[in-house]
RNA sequence: GGUCCCGUAGCUCAGCGGAUAGAGCAAUUGAUUUCUAAUCAAUCGGCCGUAGGUUCGAUUCCUACCGGGAUCACCA
């Protein structure tokens, strides 16, 4: 049951019944009771007096009266100014809960729509960074959150392992690794190769100041008065990257191996983050095998003419008209571009899947490439190009700024979640919780609060939004955080434990509480938040929600004695509001990927 | 310069047409013979960037401006 929709439609009607005219149902607003008023929704009048004929207050105090004779449900009312205040029955709650334990609220049945989700992406030339945490973490929670709403969802990541940057970590291996391997060095595939690519830089500073005879009290490039991208072409270390790249599209064997061994070192590196951070994909794309995809669409827009040929022998599409600029599909050389591989990558997906949705999680840097690509289908007319979205995230920035890919250990994915599973360690053995568990349950323990809390404190802001990651906060376990929302998991848990005997599922009537309302009527909100993350692409939703809940049964908690309620109906109502609200709050975080104990 | 995004408490964030704008952190105070105090309650803290406009009603929508960021490559 929709009790919005219901207060709707009941109220149209009895609107029409006592003043005749028509309103319709968008007209009426009904939001939750706010906590300073008596109810449980209130409908808004003002929008109804231009029909009515009355002051708000009559308007509002005769739709009550009506709605009261009309609803049974509905236990009194009460109006202030042009807001209608409803109050349900104590039954009509107690039922409510009933409900929600009887149904999986877990999933909205299945709509028969296939999405395509693709996370994550990174270059395989570097470690991944908390930028790459964030992502990972939206790209997954928007999975669950897409599955919940009864979507058919595939996981795909493309890999950047082709290219002028790889190419540099080769060539600063060639040039000093001495056959180094992460087991040689007991160094994470993935921090090798980009200690590798921070060579490359390193060498290319080397070179150049012995080129030049700059002193090394001196900044290389500012003395050269050059940027590091145009300086570092004049360097032997930068010809040997650029001649394996050349090698490499010419199919030399030698080089393929070496690319082939390091790419190789850096998926296994990878696959240990994604492990700790609890992610995986469907498929795996590799820009290698993708990246002179897209010419048959260049022909298949020339041929529409929607692309046009440049006398310089460029391909490109005037987006002038769209108020977006001149764009270059395709090379004058004829070779593939960025925007080239992704048009087609896009078809080759579509061929492959017949997806109604595809949805990019990329940094919102790119978020003009995306309003290109999708402009381009659209104008290609594919009926599918619509079910593009990009879902765009904002800068992970520090407490002083911007993160540098080199400066600052927090900027790095693996040591951020160490330092979190660390600090997680020493205060839950500081606060003795993990008193009588074995050392592996202890172990599974710190890595489920370290890793909820680092999660949740991302998760919680609106992906649009730039965030400030401040490691001490990110652990703080007080407040609105992840470990919160984990404590009230498993306190609830620990009620239904010591309760020893099965839950009363019936319906169990009762007078309740404000909170146990309060409580009860968020609970049910819980379908309504699953659909407007799923809307919005906002995981921030459902982690906010979760917060919401878990703050309400910690009052709840304190406020009312659950198993030593005076009566067994209280206590058999009290101890089904504690599961039903632990139901949700599980599944609330397993959406967010988050872990929830049974004892902390 | 064009386009896009963001400016809400000291700090980190919610709210995005409705009532006296909410949380957390920080600061101060109180609650444990009682179900896990990683908890709860209370105090303190705001011209919702600025100025106009639309509306019965604007933090929310529109316009302009001011701050911050991104982007406008035959890079990815």
């Amino acid at each position: 049951m929709n009790i919005e929709q219901l207060l709707k439609s009941a109220t149209a009607a009895v609107f029409t019944d006592l003043f005749g005219g028509e309103v319709a149902e968008s007209a009426i607003t009904i939001n939750q009771t706010k906590k300073e008023f008596e109810g449980d929704y209130t409908i808004v009048t003002f929008p109804l007096i231009k029909v009515s004929k009355k002051s708000p207050e009559e308007t509002g105090t005769m739709i009550g009266e009506a709605l009261r004779q009309k609803l049974d449900i509905v236990a009194k009312y009460n109006v202030v100014k042009g807001f209608l205040n409803i109050s349900f029955t104590d039954r009509f709650w107690s039922e409510r809960l009933a409900e929600l334990n009887a149904e999986d609220f877990n999933a909205l049945p299945a709509n028969g729509k296939k999405v395509l989700l693709e996370y994550c992406s990174p270059n395989t030339n570097k470690p991944l960074h908390i930028g790459h945490v964030r992502n990972m973490l939206l790209g997954y929670s928007m999975t669950q959150v897409m599955k919940a709403n009864g979507y058919d969802v595939t996981t795909v990541s493309i890999y950047n392992d082709r290219g002028i940057a790889i190419c540099k970590s080769m060539a600063a291996y060639i040039e000093r690794g001495n056959g180094a391997t992460p087991a040689s060095t007991g160094i994470k595939g993935d921090h090798l190769i980009g200690d590798y690519y921070v060579l490359f830089g390193q060498i290319v500073e080397e070179q150049l100041r012995a080129m030049h005879n700059i002193p090394a009290d001196q900044n290389v490039y500012k003395t050269l008065g050059k940027d590091k991208e145009v300086a570092e072409q004049e360097t032997p270390i930068f010809a040997k990257a650029k001649d394996l790249l050349l090698k490499w599209e010419a199919g030399d064997t030698e080089t393929l191996a070496l690319w082939k061994k390091m790419n190789s070192w850096v998926y296994a590196g990878y696959q240990v983050t994604y492990d700790m951070m609890g992610v995986s994909f469907d498929k795996d794309y590799y820009e290698s095998q993708t990246y002179t995809l897209g010419k048959d669409i260049i022909d298949e827009g020339l041929a529409k003419g929607v692309f046009y040929k440049r006398p310089d022998g460029a391909v490109a599409i005037d987006l002038t008209p769209d108020g977006l600029d001149e764009k270059i599909m395709l090379r004058s050389d004829g070779t593939s571009l960025y925007m080239t591989q992704d048009l087609g990558t896009a078809q080759v997906r579509y061929d492959e899947w017949h997806m109604d949705k595809m949805i990019y999680v990329v940094a919102n840097e790119q978020d003009y490439h995306f309003k290109v690509l999708k402009l381009c289908l659209e104008k290609l007319g594919k009926s599918w190009a619509e079910g593009i979205h990009h879902l765009s995230y904002a800068l992970v920035e520090s407490p002083t700024g911007r993160f540098k890919s080199r400066e600052g250990k927090t900027a790095d994915a693996d040591d951020l979640i160490a330092d979190v599973l660390q600090i997680a360690e020493q205060k839950t053995n500081e606060l003795g919780k993990v008193d009588g568990f074995s050392e592996a349950e202890a172990k599974a323990l710190y890595k489920t609060i370290g890793l909820g809390a680092l999660k949740y404190f991302i998760l919680r802001v609106n992906p649009y939004k730039k965030m400030i990651f401040n490691t001490e906060e990110s652990i703080d376990f007080h407040g609105h955080t992840g470990p919160f929302i984990q404590y009230s998991h498993a306190r609830i848990r620990s009620i239904i434990r010591k309760y020893a005997s099965d839950v009363n599922t019936s319906d169990i009537h009762t007078a309740l509480q404000p909170t146990e309302r309060e409580l009860m009527l968020q609970l049910y909100e819980y379908p309504n938040v699953l659909r407007s993350a799923a809307d919005k692409y906002d995981p921030a939703e459902v982690a906010n929600y979760a917060y919401n809940i878990a703050k309400l049964f910690n009052k709840f908690y304190n406020e009312v004695p659950i198993l030593t309620a005076p009566t067994q109906q209280e206590k058999d109502l009290r101890i089904l509001l504690s599961k039903v609200t632990g139901d949700t709050i599980r599944k609330a975080m397993v959406l967010l990927g988050i872990e929830v104990p049974e004892k902390m």
